[in-house]
RNA sequence: GUGGGCGUAGCUCAGUUGGUUAGAGCGUCUGGUUGUGGCCCAGAAGGUCGUGGGUUCAAUCCCCAUCGCUCACCCCA
């Protein structure tokens, strides 16, 4: 038996109206705060993500699916999709029309990694991206919006944590001083931090790992190292966010993977998933649209794991989709008026009605166990000796009464179910 | 890439200290009088007990391998 791949997964008909709910959620709130929706192709040049991204991330390193197309040009499936974006901002001069463009997105997005709970190699993002403004303002209404609607989701058990990486050449200097604050320690480090060391120093502070929590106790925190401009857009961040009522927690360990963030970065976390605890991330990538060809434009964005969150949104219970239904079930009582039913049904659809009726030539008991099975509002009763007398009997499911109706009056159906 | 857990019907799971025809609940299908659901009742279909090899008179159960799923590390949404 052939069988999906690993990492992916399919979204069954069950599953579909809890991505609906979300999906129409995450729509309204954008819609909102005035952000359009922008679709990009699911693959790009490999080398927008290595330039952006950064060469040296896990994601570029070992994570992409990469393969050559006809022409040999190599080809990356989607990663994340701020690259993308940018690049479209840029090719479609869209900062032209305007000096703000906001934009939103609900896509697939791919990583060749080991799955868990929350990881896929398939997986989606919802996020937004608000290109042309260096506004701290901006930065505290982005992470509004990706709280306001984890909050329309029902979820409770959130922490929001921001940090501030400050500028380039901040974020430069202190790793010299945490370079140079661990040099002597650097040998009682974990194995992991060893490489984080040479790697991306920042990281460091994420480590799980006691031995380099306790060498780490007394390190200079980059917070306290900020260059004026940072640290005056992070206060403002932060007061922002007071006067709007959404509750955060400083973290100053909270450094993004993506090489191109500066300044204000978020996170999201549940507390009602396992470790992949990070239902939504982003920060302030000022540097990204010059670094892809584009003019110097700061910009902010996050994105948002929608498998995480629909887990999230399980283990909270936090919201319920109603079970499908149908407006009315056709009971065919005589076998030689199959047609005359499907006739009948088609009509009934073409008026906008959610109609079914049985294909197999079940019985009327059958028949009915389906329309139950359903949910039907109403069962028509087509054929038997009121048919005969050119009636039909429309039975209300939910009280079990029954009235005949003309069988060339289909509009008087309409008008009991519009009811 | 490294490590732990698990693979028995469509789904959730029992089970056998190795021994005749492998079970339950849910779901599906049919029927419970002549044309009417939900509850209830009766019955049916559905399993190479993940796959391959080994031990044994005998393996779903023990051993080995393999594949798959899953969780965690790394990293990230």
């Amino acid at each position: 038996m052939i069988k999906a791949i690993k990492g992916t997964k399919d979204l069954l008909p069950s599953d579909v109206p809890r991505w609906h709910y979300l999906e129409d959620i995450v729509k309204k709130i954008f819609t909102n705060f005035n952000y359009k929706e922008i679709r990009t192709p699911i693959f790009e040049l490999t080398s927008l993500f290595a330039r952006s991204i950064g060469e040296e991330t896990d994601i570029v390193g070992k994570e992409m699916y990469t393969f050559e197309d006809m022409s040999g040009a190599s080809i990356t499936l989607k990663p994340e999709m701020t690259a993308g974006v940018v690049r479209a901002f840029i090719e479609h001069s869209l900062g032209a029309q305007q000096q703000l463009t906001k934009l939103y997105y609900i896509s697939p997005m791919f990583r060749q990694e080991k799955p868990q709970a929350g990881r896929l190699r398939q997986f989606h993002q919802f996020g937004g991206e608000a290109i042309g403004s260096a506004s701290p303002i901006l930065d505290a209404e982005m992470i509004q919006i990706a709280f306001d609607i984890l909050k329309s989701l029902g979820l409770k058990d959130l922490t929001v944590k921001i940090n501030s990486l400050g500028t380039t050449e901040t974020r430069e200097n202190f790793k010299n001083l945490l370079r140079e604050f661990l040099n002597d320690k650097k040998d009682k480090l974990s194995e992991d931090s060893k490489k984080r060391f040479d790697n991306n120093i920042l990281r460091i502070f994420d480590s799980k790992i006691e031995i380099d929590q306790k060498l780490l106790a007394d390190a200079p925190a980059l917070i306290d190292q900020l260059d004026d401009e940072s640290k005056n857009d992070f206060d403002l961040v932060k007061e922002y966010l007071t006067k709007i009522n959404i509750p955060f927690e400083i973290d100053p360990h909270l450094v993004r993977g993506l090489d191109y963030y500066s300044k204000t970065t978020f996170e999201i976390i549940s507390g009602k998933v396992g470790a992949q605890d990070a239902l939504l991330g982003g920060g302030r990538y000022d540097l990204l649209a010059e670094q892809l060809g584009g003019k110097p434009t700061p910009a902010v964005g996050f994105a948002a794991g929608i498998e995480r969150i629909l887990l999230a949104c399980e283990n909270e219970n936090s919201f319920k989709v109603d079970e499908l239904s149908i407006d009315i079930y056709l009971i065919r009582i005589d076998k030689e008026l199959e047609l005359k039913v499907s006739e009948l049904a088609s009509e009934l659809r073409r008026k906008g009605l959610r109609v079914e009726y049985d294909y197999l030539q079940r019985s009327v008991k059958a028949q009915m166990r389906e329309a139950n099975k359903f949910n039907a509002r109403f069962a028509l009763f087509i054929g038997g000796g009121e048919y005969e007398e050119g009636k039909m009997n429309l039975k209300d499911m939910k009280t079990s009464e029954q009235k005949l109706i003309p069988i060339d009056n289909i509009s008087e159906v309409i008008d009991n179910i519009k009811i």
